[in-house]
DNA sequence: GTCATTCTCAATCAATTGATTGATTGATGA
DNA sequence: TCATCAATCAATCAATTGATTGAGAATGAC
């Protein structure tokens, strides 16, 4: 892994902190391509030298970004209460997450395909989205096999086939040229019937057999 | 559409051609970010200024290889001679030269994977990349469509939903850390599971209800 | 108060990069 | 033979960009 400074003190961290969310922004506003460090430390509000003193190099800068990002998502998974729902329940809530995503939170997306393109060439970068990558498959291929052995899904539905169509298929509606989330719920209405899964239920959390 | 040099010689048409196979190579390898005019004058083995001269100008020379890239994507269409099949034998072959070009021609997805992300903050590019984008697409739709009307695929299969669905299966394979196709072959025999496709008919195509 | 530590910035550097210049070559045709 | 023009390149420019320097502020400890 790539060193930070060692300035573990609040002022540090606060500017650390300032400095990956304006990275990100702006990557998510022009890509990798154009980020600028001047442009960062303008948009956090400091000089280019104080950012250096924070995050001694660019490429310290992108591990931070990374760090950042694997920050969000895994807090991100842990503000999700799923204990007791069945496996077609859970797969509708990461359905409905991910369009919230998509909604308000949309350089999210953005910035982890930026990152994703760029961990085809560096492997730094590579290893710290891999984590991410394989949790979240993970997470859906152990979804749907527990939703076939339930009987939520077709029987004879691949789980970890199933688990590169379904997040395909959600990253592939931010694709699309259209704006609204219409088509997004035609897809995830398609994917419900794709594999196996009943309409949604009349909300009854609770009543499970 | 910018406009090219208007050195219309046989020697300025292959000269362009070997700058844009030069720079398509060198944007499969590091993508945009990492695209120098000179790296890509030396891999097509001329002065920098000789490339200035057959291609005015970086935007040009990325007007240059959206074109070359629809003009592969036109030709690889028109090679698929599919009269007389039926949808669910057309999307096997779609699946197949998905497969075919994956393995064999994967710098073709690279930069077009490189493109749609620069399309994004370059409406020159975007406007280049839409027409294929929204071919393939639609494409996909036509063949869904027709199949659902003749009994190849689902009844309540939603063309539009599962285009989109495909087309994110498919290039979401190449996100999948398995360099082998055996993953995407699981994920094509998946596909054709949620679709009601049946099983890879023993070769009969004429025989149709 | 004073000293040390942390933090900040204007100014600057060295390297990179897209693009230009001006000279040269070679083919074509009058 | 000479004029013309497409084509090529070595040399160079001007701007950009990641990073550094050195000189101060701000903060807190004693």
């Amino acid at each position: 892994m790539i060193a930070c400074t060692d300035h573990n003190t609040p002022t540090g961290d606060r500017r650390r902190a300032a400095i990956a969310a304006a990275a990100r922004a702006l990557i998510a506003e022009r890509g990798f391509e154009g980020l600028r460090t001047r442009d960062i430390a303008a948009r956090a509000g400091i000089n280019v030298a104080t950012m250096h003193y924070h995050v001694p190099s660019k490429e310290a800068l992108v591990a931070l970004v990374a760090q950042s990002l694997r920050d969000d998502f895994i807090a991100q998974h842990n503000a999700r209460p799923r204990a007791g729902l069945s496996a077609g329940e859970i797969l509708r809530l990461e359905i409905a997450d991910f369009r919230e995503t998509r909604e308000h939170n949309i350089d999210l997306f953005r910035v982890m395909a930026e990152m994703m393109e760029k961990a085809r060439r560096d492997e730094n970068i590579a290893a710290a989205m891999r984590p991410m990558q394989g949790f979240w498959h993970r997470q859906i291929v152990d979804i749907l096999a527990r939703g076939v052995a339930e009987g939520d899904f077709r029987a004879d539905l691949d789980p970890q086939a199933g688990a590169t169509i379904f997040l395909g298929a959600l990253i592939g509606t931010m694709r699309h040229p259209d704006p609204t989330s219409a088509h997004f719920d035609r897809v995830a209405a398609e994917i419900a019937r794709a594999f196996g899964l009943g309409p949604s239920q009349p909300a009854l959390p609770v009543a499970k057999a």
